[in-house]
DNA sequence: TTCAAGCATCAACATTTATTGATTGGAGGC
DNA sequence: GCCTCCAATCAATAAATGTTGATGCTTGAA
């Protein structure tokens, strides 16, 4: 059913982020974008580590990559960090009204 | 230091969040508050799993109890809420910032 | 004070996720 | 062609997370 699919595309994009690896490469894409190299350098990070973070957080969406000669370029995607917004002013604007409605009874 | 903190905190809310039965309980939470028996009801799920979901989306500060008699309610904390709508968008800010930065360029 | 209802907690196990080091693959430079 | 650089992938292991059934705690009712 489509409410499954769309709970399960949150859960993706939540677990993606539930991770403090990731969350720092997503600080520090929001820079700009950067290549593997750089992301090693700041994390101080090995490269297997990095590349399976940076996998898990594509799979979801949240970030792109480009490839320009040797280097590979990521950067976030503006579009899935919209959606993620949104759900959770979706999750917040729902409670809400059920506060409201609880408090005036 | 402080930025750890506060990447912890953003783990922790994310991490809550990223899994499909605590989604559900979220969800089915934003109608009002319920106990755990309205819950396994609902969920058609084990008392002691939905414990345990539970306590992790108490533990992340997302969820409030209450108890009455026999009974303990949960509820959705808003202030969660509104500090998670927060980080998404502090994300989304600076990324935004550096697209446009990146494309002048 | 004894009993049952409603939940939390625990221990054992299964499953998932993360880390590490080694290997592989593609893109240049020589 | 051969070698090097950058990065993905794999295999093995370690660690965290989720599930289940049993046990214990607290409350209210009899």
């Amino acid at each position: 059913p489509v409410a499954t699919r769309e709970a399960s595309r949150a859960v993706k994009l939540f677990h993606a982020l539930s991770d403090e690896t990731r969350l720092e490469i997503m600080s520090h894409l929001q820079k700009g974008e950067q290549c593997v190299c750089d992301l090693m350098d700041t994390l101080k990070s090995a490269q297997s580590r990095l590349s399976f973070h940076l996998k898990v957080l594509k799979e979801a969406g949240l970030i792109e990559d480009r490839r320009e000669g040797r280097w590979i370029y990521y950067s976030i995607n503006l579009d899935a960090l919209k959606e993620l917004e949104e759900l959770v002013r979706a999750l917040k604007q729902s409670a809400k009204s059920a506060a409201s409605a609880g408090r005036c009874c």
